[in-house]
DNA sequence: CGAATACTTGATCCGCATCAAGTGCCGTGG
DNA sequence: CCACGGCACTTGATGCGGATCAAGTATTCG
C-alpha cells in the first residue's frame, strides 16, 4: 500500500551527493532522548541510519500524540524548513538512533540546482498530508476499537522490527493506554492476536481489518 | 498568523505565465457541486478565481469532515498530483466556484524549468501538513466546546466573507450539528458571540481563545 | 409557493476517559 | 548479586461528555 519512500539522496548522480554528504554532521541519539523540540528553529534534514524516530505532538493538558514516524533510510525535519516555521512537534528516538544532519543552506542549494530534488520533497509532504487527513476524519469517526485495529496493522507492517508498548500504541491511536489493553484483550479473546508481554503477533489480518472499518 | 498564500503563479515573470494561462482551462461550479470526487485520478492544479472550495473526506458510515479549506487566489487539487496518488477527498464548491484547471504536464514541466516553483508546492504542503497534525492532536485530546471555540475562530478569520452553516462548523470540528448549536448558545449566553439566524459575530475574541484551550 | 434543507430543543444511553490500586518487569547502583 | 525505583502493564469501579434519536420550527432556494 505504501510506496517505498526515498532517502534524501535517492536518484542523485554520486558527483553530487559527495559533497553533500561532506558536509553533514553524524549523531547519535539514546533511546527516549530527543533530536529536536516544539519550537526550535529546524537547523537541516535529518537522515535516519538506524533505530526509529517519532513526532510527537504535546497538548496543553499534557497528553501526547504519536503524528508521524521514521526508520532507517527515511529522512524528516523538512516540513519546518520548507514550511519556514519552527517545528510544530517534538522527535524523540523511539530506538536508539544514528542519523546524519544535513545544513539547511545545502539542502536549499540542491533544490536550486535539482528540481526534480524539490519535486521528489514535495511528494513526500503529499503523501504525508494525505494519511494526515485521513486520520483527521478516522479520529472522530470510528470507535477505539476500530482505531486499533487499525493503528496495530500500521504500525507492524510498516515498523515490524519495533516492540511497540501499550503506550505508544494509544499515544497513535489517540485514546489511552487502558483502552488499548483493553481492546487488545479483547483482540486476543476473539483469536484475531496472540501477545505476550510486549509482543503482539497478528493471527488473522482480514478479521482485524474488518475491525478497523466494518460497514 | 497564516502567511499569505501564493497563488499558482505569484512571482513568476510574465513570460513565463503568459503560455500557461493559455493552456487553462476555465470552469464554473454551482453552490453544492463537486469538482472532482474521492478516487479520481488528478488532471491538473485547480486555481481558484472566485467562491470557495471545501476538501471533504466521507467516512465508510458516511460522515463527513472538512478537511481543507480554499478560497480565491489560492490553489488545490496539488495534493494528489505530487504524491502521485488519485483524489483522496471530495472537492465541493461551498459557494459559486470560478476556477481555472491548469493540466498535470504543464505544471510539472514548470517544475522543472523553475525549481522556485516546486519549492513554492512543498512550503504549500508543509504548512498544510502543520496544520493537519496539529488538529489530529486537537481531534482527541479536545472537548467538542474547546474544537468549536478554536474552529470557529479559524473559519471567521480564514474566510470572513462565507455564512457558515452549523453543519460546516460540525464538519469542520469534529462533531455534530446539534453539540455545535448547543455549544454556540452557550458561548451566547456568556456573551462570547452573537448569533442572528446564520450570521455569528464574535464578540469577545480573547475569552473564546481563553474557551478554545483553557490552561 | 412548496420542498428541501437548515436549525433547534429535549430525552436517552453508552463508550471510554478517568481514577484507583494493584502486579509484573527491567536496569542500575550499592 | 540482590534490592530498589521506576516504568509498563493490568483490572475494576465510576461518571459524564456527547452521539444518537425524535420531533418540530424556521429558512432558503428553485
Amino acid at each position: 500500500m505504501e510506496a517505498s519512500t526515498p532517502t534524501l539522496c535517492s536518484g542523485m548522480a554520486p558527483e553530487i551527493v559527495a559533497p553533500l554528504e561532506a558536509c553533514s554532521i553524524r549523531k547519535t541519539y539514546k533511546k527516549g532522548e530527543s533530536l529536536y523540540l516544539m519550537g526550535d528553529e529546524p537547523a537541516g534534514i535529518y537522515c535516519l541510519e538506524k533505530g526509529l524516530v517519532g513526532l510527537v505532538t504535546v497538548s496543553t493538558s499534557g497528553r501526547e500524540r504519536l503524528v508521524r514516524l521514521f526508520k532507517a533510510g527515511q529522512y524528516f525535519g523538512h516540513r519546518s524548513l520548507f514550511a519556514g516555521e519552527s517545528y510544530h512537534a517534538n522527535a524523540v528516538a523511539l530506538d536508539p538512533v544514528e542519523c546524519r544532519v544535513f545544513p539547511k543552506k545545502d539542502v536549499m542549494e540542491l533544490c536550486r540546482k535539482f528540481p526534480e530534488f524539490a519535486v521528489g520533497i514535495a511528494q513526500k509532504l503529499a503523501r504525508e498530508l494525505g494519511r494526515a487527513e485521513h486520520w483527521l476524519g478516522f479520529m472522530t469517526d470510528r470507535q477505539v476499537s476500530e482505531r486499533v485495529a487499525d493503528g496495530l496493522l500500521y504500525l507492524k507492517a510498516a515498523h515490524p522490527e519495533h516492540n511497540w508498548t501499550r503506550r505508544e500504541i494509544a499515544d497513535f491511536c489517540g485514546t489511552t493506554t487502558e483502552s488499548v489493553i483493553r481492546t487488545l484483550a479483547a483482540f486476543e479473546a476473539e483469536g484475531l492476536i496472540r501477545q505476550k508481554g510486549r509482543h503482539i503477533d497478528i493471527l488473522q489480518r482480514e478479521a482485524l481489518l474488518e475491525c478497523a472499518s466494518p460497514q
